[in-house]
RNA sequence: GGCCCGUUCGUCUAGCGGUUCAGGACGCCGCCCUCUCAAGGCGGAGAUCACCAGUUCGAAUCUGGUACGGGCUACCA
């Protein structure tokens, strides 16, 4: 298409802390910036001091590291279109509506909101389908407007919609080509009473001066994009391709909301959920690869993300998947690795484990080998590796499972003969554990189920838990039978 | 009120006029593997492509309308 370099940029209002609708936006902006190798740019929209806070910039600049999603320009890292927060750059939408009023493509507008209500109901009223501003004050004498202003008579700015401005027409990459009629076009304000700009002229402002080249933003703002046409060609910048995206419902069709669960970024990843998952999902939430892919790592996302792979119609959140993804990105980890990224770490937190445990890596991988099949979350990891943490005296016994698996006619003798059969195998390791359990059965002419469940609940205090062969490994001999020796007291 | 957008299995989607009585993934169900739990393998159910007209030899795909959902129409962003 254009051999414009591309640039396109992420613009949150720090009102509140990143949404998962807001990340989505955030993800195709940095993806197709990197697959384009254009710049992606951070800005924070803050121009409504009433609702944004420092304290929100800080939670969102967070979100976007722990997302990856690292920006070009912006804050912390600057840029030469700086500044990267709207709060710092009022002079410039200052000159930029002034620069408009001089060359006659905006005015000043009088009009109380008395007046302006009025107009409307008159409009109303009389059944006109248009029934934005008047243009009263449009063709206003310029001298009157100075003697006016200052006799201190308060008065805002408008843009000047040009009377041969025939139906603007947007680009969008998404929706194609969307037109509006001129006529449904108003002078709409771009500066306040108390001169501050307006959003609409603001984002404009600041895409224009910073050089963006495609905005891609919630499809909550296409039927605002008209006006924001006017106000490029009245600053007489190039018009960006858009690309408006539909948003995120909750499982109702409804705007996703706190009543759907979590809704902030920050939550998922206190949750446990890896990065990774986490953007391949929102990522796949509106947007396809090829219609088949389901697992798209995030290189492979920065590489081949293209918009006009993004669906027009809404998406709803499904956790299911994300869940789903994210048991993927687990799976997908080489044993190591997830010792590393994930079991260590939740080990030392649930204060599993003293430092330098990790000495004895063969060990270590062996642990992960299976917990890693068995863990969908962080959290997961303690639960499945207690057991081999414990001690015969700290090992805790479920009380249902000792029910079902162990006070029992027969388990005792069960034991017994495990506790022989183990102790003549040589070489304490996964495969000769498991021989030695495995002529039990046959021995004690029982179920090969019960007697392995007897075992089971003896060394891991629960019916539940990874195969025995490798779990006694890890756990070493002389544990396992002082467990079943303990066990023996409850077994009948 | 006006304008704009959207509508393919429960969910995310593929599909850009014929090769599709619609493909993939999640979820669901069943079977296999099996010492329990996972993981894994195999298979199945599930969509008259919102509805109605039209264009065409032929439409999920093009056009018009209707319905439903959403957005904008602020000196909010």
């Amino acid at each position: 298409m254009s051999d414009t370099p591309v640039r396109v940029r992420f613009a949150p209002s720090p009102t509140g802390k990143l949404h998962v609708g807001g990340a989505r936006t955030a993800i195709y902006n940095w993806a197709f910036a990197r697959a384009n190798h254009g710049t992606f740019i951070l800005r924070i929209d803050d121009t409504d001091p009433e609702r944004s806070t420092e304290e929100n910039t800080q939670i969102i600049l967070r979100a976007m590291r722990w997302l990856g999603l690292d920006w070009d320009e912006g804050p912390e890292v600057g840029g030469d279109f700086g500044p990267y927060k709207q709060t710092e750059r009022a002079q410039m939408y200052r000159d930029a509506a002034q620069r408009l009023w001089d060359e006659g493509k905006a005015y000043p507008c009088f009009c109380t909101p008395e007046q302006l209500a009025a107009d409307r109901e008159a409009a109303q009223a009389r059944k006109d389908p248009f029934q934005g501003y008047q243009r009263r004050c449009r063709d206003l004498d310029p001298e009157e407007a100075r003697a006016r202003i200052a006799a201190g008579e308060p008065y805002v700015l408008r843009i000047k919609v040009p009377e041969d401005r025939g139906d603007v027409v947007v680009r969008d990459a998404v929706h194609g080509d969307v037109t509006f009629a001129a006529r449904e076009l108003d002078d709409f304000v771009i500066q306040r009473t108390d001169g501050t700009p307006t959003y609409n002229f603001a984002t404009v402002v600041d895409d224009a001066a910073m050089g963006i080249t495609h905005v891609i933003r919630g499809d909550d703002h296409l039927s605002n994009t008209p006006r924001q046409v006017i106000v490029y060609e009245a600053l007489g910048a190039p018009v960006p391709t858009f690309a408006h995206i539909s948003m995120i419902l909750g499982a109702d069709g409804k705007k996703l909301s706190k009543r759907h669960g979590a809704t902030n970024v920050e939550e998922y990843r206190d949750a446990g959920y890896l990065s990774d998952a986490f953007v391949n999902y929102l990522a796949l939430l509106g947007w396809s690869l090829d219609g088949e892919t389901t697992i798209i790592p995030r290189d492979v996302l920065a590489s081949q993300f293209s918009l006009d792979h993004v669906s027009k119609n809404p998406a709803t959140f499904d956790p299911k998947k994300l869940d789903w993804i994210q048991a993927e990105y687990i799976r997908s980890m080489s044993d190591a690795d997830f010792a590393d990224q994930v079991m260590l770490p939740e080990l030392h937190e649930a204060g599993l484990v003293c430092d330098g445990f990790e000495a004895d890596e063969a060990w270590v991988e062996a642990l992960a080998a299976i917990v890693k099949p068995r863990t969908k979350f962080p959290a997961d990891v303690v639960t499945v590796a207690a057991p081999v943490f414990a001690t015969a005296e700290t090992l805790a016994y479920d009380e249902k499972s000792v029910e079902k698996g162990l006070a029992k006619e027969g388990m005792g003798a069960v034991l017994d003969a495990a506790r022989a059969a183990l102790t003549g195998v040589d070489e304490w390791a996964p495969a000769a554990i498991d021989a030695a359990l495995e002529t039990l059965p046959e021995a004690l002419d029982m179920k090969k189920r019960l007697v392995f469940q007897a075992v089971r609940v003896a060394v891991c205090g629960n019916m539940v838990s990874p195969p025995l062969g490798e779990t006694m490994a890890l756990v070493g001999r002389e544990d396992c039978l002082a467990r079943i020796d303990r066990a023996r007291g409850m077994a009948l």
